[in-house]
DNA sequence: GTCTATATACGGATAGAC
DNA sequence: GTCTATCCGTATATAGAC
C-alpha cells in the first residue's frame, strides 16, 4: 500500500483510488444520509463488495473523505491568514483568489461540510480543530492594528470575517437557484467567479470605511 | 378537516399540527434522508402509525413542509422587491430587515432548502416558480434605472444580488462554524444579526460605487 | 382516531468461489 | 483482488384490534 504523492496523484490507477475519488463526486453532491455504497461502487465501476475489502464500511470511507475536505476547505484559510510577509490587503487577495479557484474545482465542497455539520455538529465541529487558528491568526494582529491606525472601522471583525468568507463561498452554495434565475451556464458562471477575484478585496476595502 | 388561518394557526391543537410542526423541525434540522418517521413521531409526542394515516408517505410529508419553507424562503424577496411604491434604498432596508427576522425565527431554513436541491436539484428548482420573479422584479427596473443615472456603478446585477441574499443568508448557513470560532451563544449571534440590519444596507451603499 | 403487531423493502455488509 | 450470492438490520408502511 504505497503512499501516494499529494501533489500528483496516478490518478484513477489503483482500485483504492478510484473507490476515494467516486466517493468523493457522490458524497460531495448527495451527503452521508442519502450516498449508498452502491452509487459508489457504480461511479468508480467496481464491485459492490470491493468497497468494503478496501474500506471496511461506508463510515470509515466517510470519514477519510470528510477530513479531506475540511483539510481543503480550512487549509486556504490558515495559510493566508498567517502569512507574516505580507500585508492585509495583498493577503486578502491571494485568499480571495485560491479560495475561488479551489470552490471552482470542488464547488460541492462548502455545502457538503456545512449541511454534515448540521447534521452532527459536535463530531465535526471538534475535527476544525484548534477555535484559535482565526481568532489569533496574524491577520487578525494586522486587522486590530489597521482599526487601531483609523484605516478600519472600529467593528466586530466577524462581520468582516462573515463578508470575506460569504461573498467568497455564498455563490456557490447557492449556485443552482444563481443559475436558474441567471440563466447561467457553466462558464458563465465561472466567469463571474472570475470576476469577483477582482472585485471581493475592493468592496471589502470600501466596506471596512462604512460607520 | 377544516382549513386554518395562516395567521393565527391553533397551535399545536390538532394531531395533524403536531405532526407537521415536528416534522418541520426535525426535517430542516437533518434534511430529507437522515430523517427517521420515528423521529418525527417521537417528537410530535403520536404513534409512528398516526403518521402514515394523516400524510400516507414521509415523503407526502416531506413536500408540504417543502413547499411551506419555499413560500416563506422566497415570500419575503418576491414582496420587497415588487413594491412599486417605495424606494431602491428602502426596498433594500425592509427586505434585509424582514429577512433577519425570519432567519432568526427559522435559521435552518436556508441550508435545508439548499442541501435540498442539491440532492435533487431538476425537481426543486421547478417549484421555485416563475424564473423571473427577480429578473424581471421592479426592484431590477429601478436597479437599472440608478445604474443610468450613474448612481450605481455598471455592473451585473447578479453580483449586488449575490452580495445581498449572501450578507444576510450566509451567517446563517454557517452559524456552527461561526459560532464556535467567536465562541457566541445564542444571544451573541442573534444580537449580531440584529446588527447586520442596519449595517448590510450600508454597506451594499458603499458596494455599489465601487468601481 | 389511536394503538400494537407485522409485512415488506432497502441498503450495508459478509461468505465463499474464482 | 475481484466477483456472485446472500444475510441481516433498519425503516417505511399497513393490517387489524380497540
Amino acid at each position: 500500500m504505497k503512499k501516494q504523492l499529494k501533489i500528483k496523484p496516478v490518478a484513477d490507477s489503483s482500485t483504492e483510488e478510484k473507490i476515494k475519488n467516486a466517493a468523493r463526486i457522490i458524497f460531495h453532491k448527495k451527503g452521508y444520509a442519502a450516498t449508498r455504497t452502491r452509487d459508489i461502487a457504480e461511479e468508480a465501476g467496481i464491485n459492490l463488495a470491493l468497497l468494503n475489502y478496501y474500506f471496511r464500511s461506508k463510515e470509515k470511507l466517510f470519514d477519510i473523505i470528510m477530513l479531506e475536505s475540511l483539510h481543503d476547505f480550512r487549509q486556504h484559510i490558515i495559510v493566508a491568514l498567517n502569512d507574516e510577509k505580507t500585508s492585509l490587503e495583498s493577503k486578502i487577495e491571494t485568499l480571495v483568489s485560491n479560495y475561488i479557484d479551489l470552490l471552482i474545482n470542488q464547488p460541492d465542497i462548502p455545502l457538503f461540510i456545512l449541511s454534515e455539520i448540521r447534521n452532527n455538529p459536535q463530531a465535526l465541529i471538534s475535527k476544525l480543530n484548534q477555535k484559535e487558528i482565526i481568532t489569533k491568526s496574524y491577520f487578525i494582529k494586522q486587522f486590530q492594528q489597521a482599526v487601531q491606525e483609523g484605516k478600519i472601522v472600529h467593528i466586530n471583525p466577524l462581520h468582516y470575517i462573515m463578508n470575506l468568507i460569504g461573498m467568497i463561498v455564498f455563490p456557490f452554495v447557492g449556485r443552482p437557484i444563481l443559475s436558474y434565475v441567471g440563466q447561467l451556464k457553466q462558464d458563465d458562471f465561472n466567469n463571474l467567479m472570475e470576476q469577483r477575484k477582482i472585485l471581493i478585496p475592493k468592496w471589502l476595502k470600501a466596506i471596512s470605511k462604512v460607520k
